[in-house]
DNA sequence: ACTTGATTGTTGACTTTTCCACCTTTTTGC
DNA sequence: GCAAAAAGGTGGAAAAGTCAACAATCAAGT
């Protein structure tokens, strides 16, 4: 950080490097707190807030929801029920789905758990004004989509196409 | 998406949500353009490209201005090594530190990505005026600093000290 | 109704990442 | 100087994530 020549390329050149410590970050302070909570991790967490907060309980959508990769969803749903967090009921509309229902177990862990992130949330935002949340949140929304393209003019040494 | 009453609350909850699928997001596109190169991963680039710009030669600098955890800066390095991008040498002023020399290979990697990752980056920020950006600087500062905080006020509610 | 193609979810192997306990070297306090 | 403490590095184990194949289900067109 003390030579800094090309200062303007530089802090390009680190924005995805500085998201990707800010998410690490980020990362280990949410589990910090939902570790100390009970044997839940992330990924188990959002799944447990988002049909805690009623925005959905089925599967598909809970996953795309959460934005967990199917394969992983899987086996933490599993996980889930064996821990008693969740009960998995068939859902009639779509026999390969199944309807999410949470348990006391559950919904005591969300209660608990919920007021916590949502002061960390505070705490998170707390320095920054509307304006700027808004610009985060647009970039955000902007660089995703520019993260899109993967296909740069690659002098393309020895890659093939596929 | 869809439904959305208590959006304030809502967007404040995904801060860190968003953050994690525009991390995800960069990181597939910057590991599909590196691993279109070579043989190197995200991390074992880092690692060469601050060698290679001068930033840093001795082993915890660089690990701290990569922001790898120390382990798996300890097995990237050796894997450099191994693949011939790297030379370890001892440190004289610190035995426990190394440093690190780049091969004729590891340059010319760095020559033929450089150019390639710069134009990411300027594809990524195209969009982007210079307050905005100037905004996610900062915000990333503040957010990555609030983000150490971990000692939320805790009920606690069967838990044991270690 | 039947068939084809697309979704969804599950599973198991595999890779990558993260965590942790240990060892060496250096630094600090006496 | 020497012992204790701190920092760096290492390697193994565990967790998380990725990938590909498969079975069940649904949607659509014939």
């Amino acid at each position: 950080m003390t030579n800094s020549d090309e200062s303007a390329i530089r802090l390009g050149l680190l924005l995805p490097f500085q998201i990707a410590q800010l998410h690490s970050a980020l990362n280990a302070q949410a589990k910090v707190i939902i570790s100390a909570y009970g044997d839940l991790n992330l990924a188990q967490w959002r799944i447990v807030r988002v049909v805690a907060l009623g925005i959905e309980n089925t599967t598909t959508p809970v996953r795309k929801a959460t934005g967990i990769d199917k394969s992983q969803f899987s086996k933490m749903l599993g996980a889930l029920e064996q821990k008693g967090y969740v009960v998995l009921h068939p859902y009639e509309n779509d026999k390969r789905q199944h309807v999410i229902e949470l348990t006391d177990k559950a919904r005591k862990a969300h209660e608990r758990l919920g007021p916590v992130l949502d002061e960390r949330q505070r705490h998170l935002v707390a320095t920054l004004t509307e304006d700027e949340l808004a610009v985060i949140y647009k970039s955000i929304k902007v660089l995703a989509n520019a993260a899109q393209k993967t296909d740069f003019d690659i002098p393309a040494p020895e890659q093939e196409e596929e």
